[in-house]
DNA sequence: TAGATTGTTAATCGATTAACAATC
DNA sequence: TAGATTGTTAATCGATTAACAATC
């Protein structure tokens, strides 16, 4: 090992000191992002409520994260609000849609037509946020061929043509346990950029696709542990 | 305003190094509890393997906590380990098992039998846990009367009657957004323990229920984010 | 016993909150 | 202009990770 030079010495601090300020790597922190739905919901509640401006303050009293916290989150994607002033609802709202990539709209496509999956497929909200199912797979013979919430039901062995053809980004898995991972597996071979996982175990993909899995019941569990003595 | 001795000086320093350690208030941090299920999960399926023992760098490599995270939080509760052998699956599941309440049956009742209501109705998952559900309430006299996985749906307005009735410790709120506070304003006057709510919005109580609002679409948000300029 | 692995304290890291100068 | 409120830096808090003595 070698002594290191003054000039060296100093370069490491230099570097060392960026990387505490966490100029090496920009990204923004998940915490952040998991709030922003929060902040995209209750702007949507303000803008048909009327309401035109809004302050950190006010806006803190409503949603329940602290003013600073507030004003830290927003501006980690730039500085939306005018001294003096708040925030123009509308403004924020759109920004944040943005943020979020609910600009574009994506295709998704179910796999797997049981209770969850036709309970998914028949909420209106995703379309309304963009999302629009474009098919929903199924191995059941008897379910293959109707049709929910106006989209058909395919037989799963068209799953990977079917998202090829029709441009597919997301999937929703609603399959049981034991099929989950294998048409990940399948679709992980493809071009699709996420995939949205309720069956209850936890789906793994080895390259770059999205993956959130879903399990429903973690928090009942958790709300059960606040209860159990009472 | 007065000078305080320096006695009273002393007991209050002493007072805030309690405080600083945490001394007065043991509960435990709201992440630790927010992990269980999924240890309880892992632990079910390592089980179902016929793993027998297992240490926390084993454990760490199959749930993607680190092992040094998951000493802590067990030891939250416990020395449920023994050095140099690791932990007893069987025994770690019961205790984690024990810990969030499960032991216990539960008594569930479902407001609204639309595609979500219908679809946790059937979620047989919840049955095994302990979550015996009783009674099904619906506003659209068409639902009323029929039967969901073998529970009778029941007009809402028996909804209180019912509740007092057979003991109902949590509901699970799977109406629309307009009716959901509605109906939580009618149950804060129940004797009921918790409330999941999956209609989209935040509903609250003034009295001590625990209250969980689960948006499903956020997830699927935070999933857009990054995936939008893939 | 020696090796392995826990339980637990200490160090680090990251997220939240507080404070205030900038400015609308 | 004066008051209000942001944007942003600094301080605090809490959670995670590292380290290691205890011990099976």
């Amino acid at each position: 090992m070698y002594l290191k030079s003054p000039i060296i010495s100093a370069i490491i601090k230099t570097v060392n000191i960026w990387r505490d300020k966490g100029m090496s790597d920009n990204s923004i922190s998940i915490a952040v992002i998991k709030r922003l739905p929060k902040y995209h919901r209750y702007l949507r509640d303000l803008i048909n409520n009327d309401v035109e401006r809004i302050s950190s303050k006010e806006l803190s009293d409503i949603i329940g994260f602290t003013a600073s916290q507030i004003r830290q989150d927003l501006n980690n994607f730039g500085g939306f609000g005018q001294q003096g002033y708040g925030y123009d609802v509308a403004n924020l709202y759109a920004e944040i849609n943005s943020i979020l990539g609910l600009e574009k709209e994506y295709n998704i496509a179910i796999v797997g037509a049981g209770n969850l999956g036709q309970a998914l497929a028949n909420y209106s909200n995703f379309n309304n946020f963009g999302y629009k199912l474009r098919g929903i797979f199924e191995i059941n013979p008897r379910l293959v061929g109707l049709k929910m919430a106006d989209v058909e039901v395919y037989d799963v062995d068209l799953l990977e043509k079917f998202v090829k053809n029709n441009d597919i980004d997301i999937v929703f898995i609603c399959t049981g346990a034991g099929s989950a991972q294998k048409i990940v597996d399948r679709l992980e071979k493809t071009d699709i950029k996420a995939i949205w996982n309720f069956a209850p175990v936890d789906v793994k993909v080895s390259n770059d696709i999205e993956v959130q899995n879903v399990h429903l019941i973690d928090k009942l569990l958790t709300l059960t542990y606040f209860i159990k003595d009472k």
